[in-house]
DNA sequence: GTCTATAAGTGGATAGAC
DNA sequence: GTCTATCCACTTATAGAC
């Protein structure tokens, strides 16, 4: 509309930005956790000012709840449908739990969601985010061993598994792929078929 | 030797208040991670001046790499001799697993070696911190594949569930034990018989 | 709706005394 | 070997203009 570089922000609806933020927010969060993020790096991920980010959600620590609270929400409603689909199906527990395993990659790979969740595990000292945190999880356990079927065993090792994807995942393991054999082994190991998915995540950081 | 309030600190050898102050790290490393510390916690839970724990390391960030490293060898050396010991006692695979379950789990008891390392797994976009917590990850993954003659699968599977119980703890589900039917069947399902190790770490924190 | 300017606080690191 | 004093950079948050 006007000159060659016009790199100025444009001006769009509240609800709009919130969410650019809240995904911005989610990458730089999961990716150097909440104390490790300023927020003038989620700031910059989203293409604002600093200033803006803390004026539309309050605090640094409301912002990083918000995330938190969406990302929840988010692996819930996942979840739920994954198994909607398994039940119409008429899918056994072994393919149940492979089907929620694939979903919680293709959830990896969306991004956004999976990382921030694990550096809220990692704040249990924190008396608000702990305790959203622990509520999660708890949620996670419940849905897979009832809804889901998996029994308290299967919904423990469904975790694990989950975890040691997480691990793998804030560590980069991924970026030792191909250079590291026992890394690619451990890899899909952990991750079974759908490896593609680890080493997407990565390549998007890099 | 002078007032009935002697508080000053003692003047004690380098070497002995070098390991104070690793030891103090390590717990409050563990516990906030690697942002979320301060060298001034740090001093304090070694009982001396934040600038004296800097001085003596050179920068936080060298002091947190001590704290690794230490981890790192404490970890490897105790699978190393629990593996000794069965080998001399000529466990069976089945076994094996179980003993290096339990080893595991006297570590966590221990303190200051688990979660630091947990709390370095979640820096794998800082290159120097990163690459040694991936090293290390490896290193344990082929100890368990080879030494432990776990094969892949199961050094992966001991793995995610190492994995899991570091989430358990730094998410302090164990504050959740009593009260939270759920969250008890989780910790033990994650820990198997050697429970009340959880509940002692985090009785140590409050 | 978004920015610039800036206040106020925190924390790592250095200097130098004891 | 250890402290006090202090500097400086960084970060969150606020004020107010556009």
């Amino acid at each position: 509309m006007s000159s060659v570089s016009e790199t100025r922000t444009e001006r769009i609806p509240a609800a709009e930005r919130r969410e650019q933020i809240l995904d911005a927010a989610a990458r730089v969060f999961g990716e150097r956790g909440y104390a490790g993020s300023t927020t003038d790096q989620v700031a910059q991920a989203a293409g604002i000012s600093q200033p803006y980010v803390v004026r539309m959600f309050g605090s640094k620590e409301k912002l990083f709840d918000e995330v938190i609270i969406r990302a929840r929400e988010r692996l819930e409603t996942l979840f739920r449908e994954t198994l909607a689909i398994a039940d119409r199906d008429g899918l056994t527990g072994q393919q149940r739990q492979e089907f929620l395993g694939a979903a919680y990659l293709d959830l990896v790979e969306e991004g956004g969601i999976v990382l921030p969740l694990m550096q809220a595990f990692l704040l249990g000292h924190d008396s608000v985010i702990g305790a959203s945190a622990r509520e999660g999880f708890l949620m996670m356990y419940r849905l897979l061993r009832d809804e889901a079927g998996l029994g308290g065993e299967g919904a423990s090792q469904f975790l694990a598994g989950g975890m040691l994807i997480n691990t793998l995942l804030t560590m980069r393991m991924a970026e030792l792929y191909e250079a590291e054999p026992d890394a690619r082994e451990l890899i899909d190991e952990a991750c079974g078929a759908k490896v593609a998915v680890m080493l997407d995540a990565v390549k998007a950081e890099q």
